[in-house]
DNA sequence: CTTGGCACTCGGGAAGCGTGAGTGCCAGGG
DNA sequence: CCCTGGCACTCACGCTTCCCGAGTGCCAAG
């Protein structure tokens, strides 16, 4: 349906509507390109691929520019992924590596990301719900007070207030430390949520209510706690001139952590680079947008998800191969640390 | 110098001129606010008000513009805070009250900023240096690693992980917690830090190695830390078409959290609500915006600083309502929980 | 000091024009 | 059947021109 130079022509509209920024019609593509046929057989082919909805005139006597559907069979199809430099690779290695603590290599990897593409970086934390806990502390505060701290092996440390209901001495506290230890230690967050839901009856019926009081924390803390956090970069890269249009809405919706949560989830499954285009994007703010994004995580294991937002006019192979990058460099960090 | 219908006069101009967003003329002037002279009064004031740098005309024969010393004038003497209406007293309260540790209490307050001025807000982290040390515990995650928990009285726990130079028994690690927590509980931040310095010489020089890597993280998480971070809402309203000018430096400004933090701290000194406004804004790239600004914290003592960014055409005596009682209100819930 | 009158200025919107890049279609040639 | 060159057509965009009206400064009189 799609020969072989249609599909050529529209790699070649793609590539030089994203360098250009304006509509690209026959004549230039042939000059820039080194297509050896002549314009008038190059316009048939536009018209074709016009007439599939892969490209689209934003008026009449102008060049095309491509449509999602052209963005899509360009990124499916039609494009590879472009490695990073081996510079940009050390550069990436070597920063990340100075990072000290979960934060830090969180933070870095969205500078990495915002600086290495000039668009908006959104990183996910890694996720508990695979996270292993590594150790639980309780700390008595006072008499009623406890503030109860969860280790994870990813490094993360939750932590939490909790009042008491009734007033407990050092060693209550000590046995319950030692019970939840016993019981959690090394078990994934989601099965942890179902040991301590049956722990109650191992505790004697003395300390019992305040047991209850610290399990229930706990719960709330592995369970809820799947939302996760989100850190976004490079915001000001929206200013630049190419998408005025609709910043508003883009910026609003950035803003709602819980609806850039949605959309990641829907994104990749798994560790696959993904690539969201323009109205494929279930997030109305954000359908003038691309979104590449691929998880991460270290051994095997995806814990997170990390995207890049920019026009649906970007470089999508080079994006798509910092992405990866920063993706994979990110997960041997976690690895290591 | 300035009789009192040229402040009238320079009173209307700024009010009318946030409110529309349009150079004001004499005859407007006039019909707007009821000063009982004619127009041509009133230019000869305007042309004196311009003389001394309050106001300033865009092009010849336009209406009138504040400058940043007519905004300065108007916010110093001309106006007063706006008292927010009850009823969004009782919304920011109860909001407020719903929060749940300080992170949400911090995000909440954030959010009501932004939403109540429809600008961006910024929320600085409650200050560790008042602050008192409650609780340190040291968590033997493996014989080498070591978890350091810091828990002051604002509620804020602090962690980081500690390689070890040597190889640790539990018994270790309990002394120097207990040696840790004998010394420090009830101490400021600021005196801690002096403290732990001296703490080597009462370790046994077995553990001293250990001891004194844990210290130094200990003072470099107090010290360093001063570097807190900062919170960042209704960057969506940046978008509003009012000053699209220069958007992607202010943009940019405000990703840098370390010059947020400069700014915040040349600010205001201590609790009082203070305005900086265009040029007075060391950053440059804040200089076509200006920034109100208000101390919090529980108790008599600041802890940190929260404040509405928006344009210099902004409605000062609103936002200095809004930022004073978030503030206040902020505090009130510091200082129950 | 205030006021009405008056001439002047100039930004900005409306209208008109020309240009050129780009198109679709067609008829002829490999 | 597909490619090609030619040709007439279409518009967005940039340019000028023009006009209007809000707003000004100045001045002389009250």
């Amino acid at each position: 349906m799609l020969d072989d130079r249609k599909l050529a022509v529209l790699r070649a509209i793609v590539e030089d509507y994203v360098s250009t920024n304006e509509p690209v019609g026959s004549k230039s593509l042939v000059d820039r390109h080194n297509l050896d046929v002549s314009p008038a057989t190059i316009r048939n082919d536009m018209a074709v691929l016009e007439e599939q909805g892969y490209i689209t005139q934003p008026h009449t006597s102008a060049g095309r520019v491509p449509t999602d559907k052209g963005y899509r069979l360009f990124v499916d199809r039609l494009s590879h992924m472009k490695p990073l430099s081996s510079a940009d690779r050390r550069a990436i290695q070597t920063y990340l590596a100075q990072a000290y603590g979960l934060d830090d290599v969180v933070m870095r990897t969205v500078r990495l990301l915002a600086q290495l593409t000039r668009q908006v970086a959104v990183v996910q934390y890694p996720s508990l719900t695979r996270a292993v806990v590594r150790h639980i502390e309780l700390v008595r505060l006072a008499p009623e007070k406890l503030l109860v701290v969860l280790i994870t092996d990813t490094g993360r440390v939750e932590q939490r207030m909790v009042d008491l209901p009734e007033r407990s001495e050092d060693d209550d506290i000590a046995h319950l430390r030692a019970l939840l230890n016993a019981s959690l230690d090394g078990r994934r967050l989601t099965e942890a949520v179902a040991i301590v839901a049956g722990l109650t009856e191992s505790v004697p019926p003395a300390g019992r209510a305040n047991a209850a009081a610290v399990f229930s924390v706990i719960m709330a803390n592995l369970v809820e706690r799947n939302e996760e956090r989100i850190v976004l970069g490079g915001t000001a890269n929206l200013a630049a001139p190419d998408f005025s249009q609709g910043l508003r809405e883009v910026l609003q919706a950035l803003e709602e952590q819980v609806v850039l949560m949605r959309v990641l989830g829907n994104a990749s499954d798994e560790s696959l680079l993904s690539v969201m285009i323009g109205r494929e994007n279930p997030v109305e703010g954000l359908q003038t947008t691309s979104l590449v994004s691929s998880g991460y995580g270290s051994g095997g294991e995806t814990l997170a998800k990390l995207a890049v937002l920019g026009p649906t006019r970007m470089d999508y192979p080079g994006t798509m191969g910092a992405v990866s990058a920063v993706a994979r460099y990110v997960g041997e960090i976690l690895m290591e640390s």
